[in-house]
RNA sequence: GAGCCGGUAGCUCAGUUGGCAGAGCAACGGACUUUUAAUCCGUAGGUCCUGGGUUCGAUUCCCAGCCGGCUCACCA
């Protein structure tokens, strides 16, 4: 193909004399690229196995920490099946090695972890083993041979045959790993370090981060744990549009598109709500749906433009029985990730033990601002946030301006999990009135470290009252609020058809994975995230 | 959008009070049959982010821009 000439050009310097290597192999007749590989054996489960029945057979013991190629993403990885002999096939990319002239080590890498294979000549002859001088860091390969203990004491394929299955032509950005011999501990020497060219090649960062790979490892782990959670309670999952002709369920500004075809305007979902709500008329009474939502604001590190949402719907019940739902689905996930009942972030120890904490909304406001919330003017409270420094209240109506001060005032002091309960009515158009207080809401937000995880409430399930409630939106938006929710008739038509008694609940997953991997940036729980084009 | 910090070899970084650009690792050549940050000898490698300006001379100083990070704003 035309590439061929081509590929080698913007390589570094390095990558020419892989292309090189690359030539030189086609001379040999190897293929630089296999198509498949028969992989009986995994590193960390086969040296483990291997340790394992040597202690069975009463042979050297008390060696196993001599080493320090058990550092994979999964550092107890399931044991391989018994029956094992110390025979395999490894498959795995070489990230180390050392050559003595007539034998050499390697570091094969796989999901698992590293093992290292031991190569002489006079096992594999000498025009296989002149191969090794075409191979180079990166380079996948497929191993036959067995393990042994090697004179330092470390568990080692003795290859027997070795096969290049992919030739790396870039090299990558490996750093070298010292593992010390008393605390086991890796020290990753001058690794992939520039965030920039980690998040644009997050293929590199994965391939030489192997902590970056436990952290999207556990958070699909997290992903399943919700799923499982919901599916034992009878949660049925479904997929509503992510296309739609209004948007709704949330305050914010939504990404516009255009469907040639209907030449009309489409919006990404800003969230699932309204829709899995109409399920909930139509019958399906616990519905789900995990999705990305879009959001056309800024970025930051706990923004990002696409993010992921779990969103859940219950009939018959209210915002309490949500409550008690959702510690239960956090304890859950947070064990299922950290094995715990707790974390650390950033520094915080969070401990998950139900019940969580629970205050008021306008009860911790009033405290911190010394006044009742719902009672001090508009004016005054405009006053107060603008005092506060926070900028633009262009369109801000009381509701906003009373969830900035909350902003402020109480909401970075709450780190253990706290159930934040019953705000005002103007600030949540979709949420029931709270019995006994028709300025407020049956509405509570989960805080953790100081950031909001889980938003819920009572459904608003009167469509004459929701009606009320867009138009005051409406009314905002005509003021300049940008993200005032818009009048949705469909939905109100829905709500007309009969919405029983619903619980809902919205939980950010991105910001519950940052939670439970402690990482300071959303970037760092986003395989790809947004980023300004670049090189 | 604003402020601060940063961008130098494939990677991690140092440096130049304005005068031929540095280290470690990686790479390349050589030695080495139990090493593991292997070691030893040697070699090569640069758009100093981009574009202007000042200057005999700019990677360095000035201006503008691009990209990233942090903080703020925005984002319940």
């Amino acid at each position: 193909m035309a590439e061929t000439a081509r590929a080698g050009d913007d390589l570094p310097r390095v990558g020419k004399a892989r292309m090189e290597k690359l030539a030189a192999l086609r001379e040999r007749g190897v293929a630089a690229f296999a198509y498949s590989f028969d992989v009986t054996r995994h590193a960390a489960p086969s040296v483990a196995d291997f340790e394992e029945r040597e202690g069975e057979g009463g042979g050297r013991t008390g060696a196993g920490g001599a080493g320090g190629t058990r550092d994979g993403d999964e550092a107890g990885a399931e044991a391989e099946g018994g029956g094992q002999t110390t025979r395999g096939r490894w498959a795995g990319r070489m990230v180390g090695f050392r050559s003595h002239g007539k034998s050499a080590f390697a570091d094969l890498e796989d999901h698992t972890g590293r093992v290292q294979v031991y190569f002489r000549r006079n096992v594999l002859g000498d025009d296989a083993y002149s191969l090794l001088e075409l191979l180079d860091l990166g380079d996948w390969i497929g191993v036959e041979g067995s393990l042994f203990r090697t004179r330092m004491g470390q568990v080692t394929v003795l290859a027997e045959e070795f096969e290049l299955l992919s030739k790396s032509l870039r090299p990558l950005p490996l750093g070298k790993v010292e593992v010390d011999a008393e605390t086991g501990e890796r020290v990753t020497h001058a690794g992939f370090a520039d965030r920039e060219s980690r998040y644009r090649q997050r293929y590199a960062d994965l391939a030489v981060n192997p902590d970056v790979r436990r952290v999207f490892r556990t958070r699909t782990r997290i992903v399943t744990a919700i799923r499982s959670f919901l599916d034992d309670l009878g949660f049925v999952e479904v997929e509503t549009p992510v296309l739609q002709p209004l948007y709704g369920g949330a305050s914010a500004r939504p990404f516009v598109t255009h469907h040639l075809a209907l030449d009309r305007v489409l919006y990404l979902r800003i969230a699932d709500e309204l829709y899995l709500k109409r399920l909930i008329v139509g019958g399906m009474d616990r519905v789900y749906e995990i999705s990305k939502d879009f959001r056309n604001e800024g970025i930051d590190r706990f923004h990002n433009p696409e993010f992921t949402m779990l969103e859940f719907y219950q009939a018959f019940a209210d915002y309490e029985d949500m409550m008690e739902l959702v510690e239960r689905l956090v304890v859950a996930v947070a064990e299922a990730a950290g094995g715990s009942r707790g974390c650390t972030f950033q520094g915080a120890e969070i401990a998950f033990e139900r019940p969580f904490a629970r205050v008021s909304f306008v009860e911790s406001l009033g405290e911190a601002m010394e006044g009742d919330p719902l009672d001090v003017p508009e004016d005054e409270l405009r006053a107060r946030v603008e005092e506060r420094g926070a900028g633009d209240l262009a369109g801000a109506g009381r509701g906003k301006l009373l969830d900035k001060l909350f902003g402020e005032l109480v909401q970075p002091s709450l780190v253990q999990p706290t159930f934040v309960v019953d705000y005002p009515k103007e600030l949540s158009p979709l949420a029931k009135e709270k019995r006994g207080a028709p300025r407020l809401t049956e509405r509570f937000e989960l805080f953790v470290a100081g950031e909001e995880l889980a938003n819920a409430f009572s459904e608003l399930n009167d469509p004459i009252a929701q009606r009320a409630r867009f138009e005051d939106q409406a009314a905002l938006r005509a003021a300049g609020d940008a993200e005032a929710q818009v009048v949705d008739e469909d939905y109100i038509r829905a709500l007309e058809y009969g919405l029983p008694p619903t619980g809902g609940v919205g939980i950010g997953v991105d910001r519950l994975v940052m939670l439970l991997t402690d990482q300071a940036s959303i970037r760092d729980v986003i395989l790809f995230p947004t980023l300004r084009e670049g090189e």
